[in-house]
DNA sequence: CCGTATCCAACTAGATACTG
DNA sequence: CAGTATCTAGTTGGATACGG
C-alpha cells in the first residue's frame, strides 16, 4: 500500500505528488466508473439479492418466494423485484393457465452468473464482518456524544 | 427453509419436483442471507463506490475527491459517504492542522480488500452489459404499452 | 393464487448558507 | 479548505384494497 505513511511530522503539507500507485481499478469510461454501478443498481435495492439467493437453489413460485425470504416481504415488493430481474433477462418467468393461475420463477444463465458474485460478495461479507464491526464500534466511541459525563 | 414442499398434489401443473438442484450460495444464517446485505448496504449507496475506486489509487484530498467523482457530488454527500466508509474502517482520515486546513483520506488494508470486490462487480458488468442491453429492450417492446397503433 | 393500484411513511440526495 | 446545518425534492418501501 504506498509508502504513503501519514507524515506525523508537523508537516504543513505533505508531498502530494505520492498519490496515484497501483491503478487496481483500470475504467476505460471513467465517466462511468466501469460501469459497477450497473451491478448494483441491480443488486443494490433491499430485496433482489434474496430473490437470486432463493432461486440459485431452484425453480419457485411466488409465493414460495415471499415465504423464504426472511423479512416479510410485501407482494408488491416482490412483485417489483421479480419484474426487474426479468426485465434484465437474469429471471424467467413461467405462466401456467390453470385456475388458480401457477407462476413459477427461476434464474436464466445470465442470473446464474450472477450467483457467483453474491457468493464472492457474501464471502468478502463473513470474512470481514468482525473487522467492520470492530472498527465501527472503536468510531461509535469515539465519536460519542459529549453532551452529559457520558 | 425445511423440506416443506407445499402439496403438489392438487396441481395440475408442471412438475415442481424439479426445482432445488445445485445449492450455489448456502448460508449458515438463512435469516441473514450470509450478511450479503452488508456489503450491499456498504456499496448499495450511490457514491461509495466512486470513492472506494478513486482511493484505489491512492492518497487524495477531500476536493480532489470531490473533483475526481464524475457526477457532480455535493459537499454534504461526500462527506457523508467518507464517514461512513471511515466508521466501518473502511477509510482512514489523517487531519493536518494547518492552516487551511488539510484532510487526507486513505484506503484501509480493509478498504483495499474491498477493491478486489469492486473488480469483480465491474468485470462481470461489462462481460453482460450486452446481454443486459438486448434482454431489456426486448421487455420494453414486449411490454409495450397497448394504448394507440404504436 | 398472482398481480396491480393507491396512498402514505421513511430515507436519500441536492442546493444553499454559514462556521472553524 | 473542510465541514456542518437546514430545508426541500425525489425515490423507495410498506399497508391495504381490489381485479383476473
Amino acid at each position: 500500500m504506498s509508502a504513503g505513511h501519514t507524515a506525523v511530522t508537523t508537516t504543513p503539507a505533505p508531498d502530494a505528488t505520492v498519490a496515484a500507485a497501483e491503478p487496481v481499478i483500470v475504467c476505460e469510461t471513467p465517466q462511468d466508473e466501469c460501469g459497477v454501478r450497473d451491478v448494483l443498481d441491480r443488486l443494490g435495492d433491499k430485496w433482489s439479492v434474496y430473490v437470486v439467493v432463493e432461486l440459485a437453489s431452484g425453480v419457485r413460485r411466488f409465493k414460495e418466494l415471499q415465504r423464504a425470504i426472511p423479512a416479510n416481504i410485501s407482494q408488491r415488493m416482490l412483485t417489483l423485484t421479480v419484474r426487474r430481474l426479468e426485465r434484465d433477462g437474469l429471471v424467467k418467468r413461467t405462466v401456467y393457465p390453470t385456475v388458480p393461475p401457477q407462476v413459477e420463477y427461476e434464474l436464466t444463465d445470465l442470473g446464474h452468473s450472477l450467483t457467483h458474485l453474491v457468493k464472492a460478495l457474501a464471502d468478502w461479507s463473513i470474512a470481514h464482518r468482525p473487522a467492520i464491526a470492530t472498527a465501527r464500534s472503536a468510531w461509535d466511541t469515539a465519536h460519542a456524544e459529549p453532551t452529559a459525563g457520558n
